[in-house]
DNA sequence: AGTGCCAGTATTGTCTACAATTCTGGATAC
DNA sequence: GTATCCAGAATTGTAGACAATACTGGCACT
């Protein structure tokens, strides 16, 4: 017999669970909390707070903070048996770090772009040409919406990896690559203008790619995030690190 | 007052939480189990079994799986809302990719590596000559200890990273590596027999790495893997993937 | 004043209960 | 004989309760 239904009219018993959606809410909240800096660097996370704040029980708060957590958002200040999470802080030289590795797993993926039969390269290169363009056109105007260029230039980059990447290596980007939207966006401003190097390291990329020379691909690939740890290091000098006191 | 002491006079009441280690236990356990193939490729998992065997409830196990989904020994098999946790196949084209990334990985670290002084490479390459040596010894001896011929290959990797790795990488290659173990293990009695062709490529990077050379280190690096891939995928066609009907 | 201890509080880690969803086997209709 | 649908079983996802540990601030003692 129908024993669920009748719960139902026992009303506001229980506050209704989002059965099914709540850790991959947590996860993607908690991390745009993080980014975006609501969540300062170096910050002390309580997670009965951030339940409260996103409407759910602690549970898929928990594990989302596991999972932020292995993905370098967050750190462990780790006691005997209990672990105090706290907002990974941003420094100069944690950004040398990150940035080196994106370059290094972007530049294995583009070696493997490079690989790719003709045709399919010529695809690609197209597509990233129209991406390439719209940020001259951007960076030509003046216009300082920082977050439209940081679309494109993520675009760029992801469509590199959805050509030549396998399941693995896609995966690694999407959970490393995002980290570097941190440093972006407490420094946008700045970084905007000197974009120029930028453009010319994409044509490079794209260069190199319709040659199907992989080496080649792959150094560019390096170089460009190599340089962009560069730009950035110039501003975290200004500006002083975040969080980490 | 002392309420909680009350709880133990009523003995049995709850069966006593492990307080503090239950995650981690489960995390590490689990991937044991995946590792050495008692959990085979392909097969399904259920929470509350992995729970039962470990003797804890199903939220430090179901914490873990996601853990362990994220690093790769474990795939989600996505319905809409409910996600049923599959072991990770081995098949020919993972094993490819996975030391494809560990390669690079190693490859960057194995650069940093080479870049630092003078006295601490010389240190390092002494070490890792000791590994190298070991591995030698029991290669001519036949004896067909695999796993220890693992443990110190491992080891010699692992002095590479330790080295030139910060806290990112070294979290990276945690996270990898340990991955290879299940191919090396599936096939390990096989890859024994080739085993010199390996040890002259140990030879390499100890050079490269002597001579503070980085290009060369990170490209002996990635070939060892590389190699490493080919002599796997050779046992492999043998006797066949597993759990990737 | 300085130092160590202790109670109360805050916070984390795990457990059980329950809701929601998917799966399975068989009974029924055609 | 085959297809469809439904009841019950199996399983996952979240909530809330409880236990254990870490932190805090004040108090006594020196």
């Amino acid at each position: 017999m129908a024993v669920h239904v009748a719960s139902s009219g026992k009303s506001s018993r229980r506050p209704k669970p989002e059965h099914g959606n709540s850790l991959r809410k947590a996860f993607h909240e908690i991390r745009e909390l993080i980014v975006h800096g609501r969540l300062s660097p170096g910050s002390w996370i309580v997670e009965a707070d951030l339940a409260r704040h996103l409407a759910m029980s602690r549970t898929p708060v928990r594990s989302a903070l596991h999972l932020l957590q292995r993905e370098g958002y967050v750190i462990e200040h780790t006691n005997v048996r209990k672990s105090r999470m706290v907002v990974a802080p941003l420094t100069q030289e944690d950004a040398t770090e990150l940035y080196q590795v994106i370059g290094h797993v972007e530049g294995l993926a583009g070696r493997r772009t490079a690989t790719l039969p003709k045709s399919r390269r010529n695809e690609i290169a197209a597509r990233l040409k129209q991406f390439n363009e719209q940020l001259r056109e951007i960076a030509e105007s003046g216009d300082s919406r920082a977050s439209g260029i940081f679309e494109i230039d993520r675009s760029f980059h992801r469509a590199i990896i959805e050509a030549g990447a396998g399941p693995r290596l896609t995966a690694l980007h999407k959970s490393i690559e995002p980290q570097a939207e941190r440093y972006w966006r407490l420094y946008a401003s700045w970084i905007m203008h000197d974009l120029h190097p930028s453009l010319e390291e994409h044509d490079e990329i794209i260069s190199a790619i319709s040659n199907g020379d992989a080496d080649r691909t792959e150094r560019a690939l390096q170089v460009n995030w190599e340089n962009g740890c560069a730009r950035l290091a110039k501003v975290i000098e200004i500006f002083g690190e975040r969080g980490s006191w």
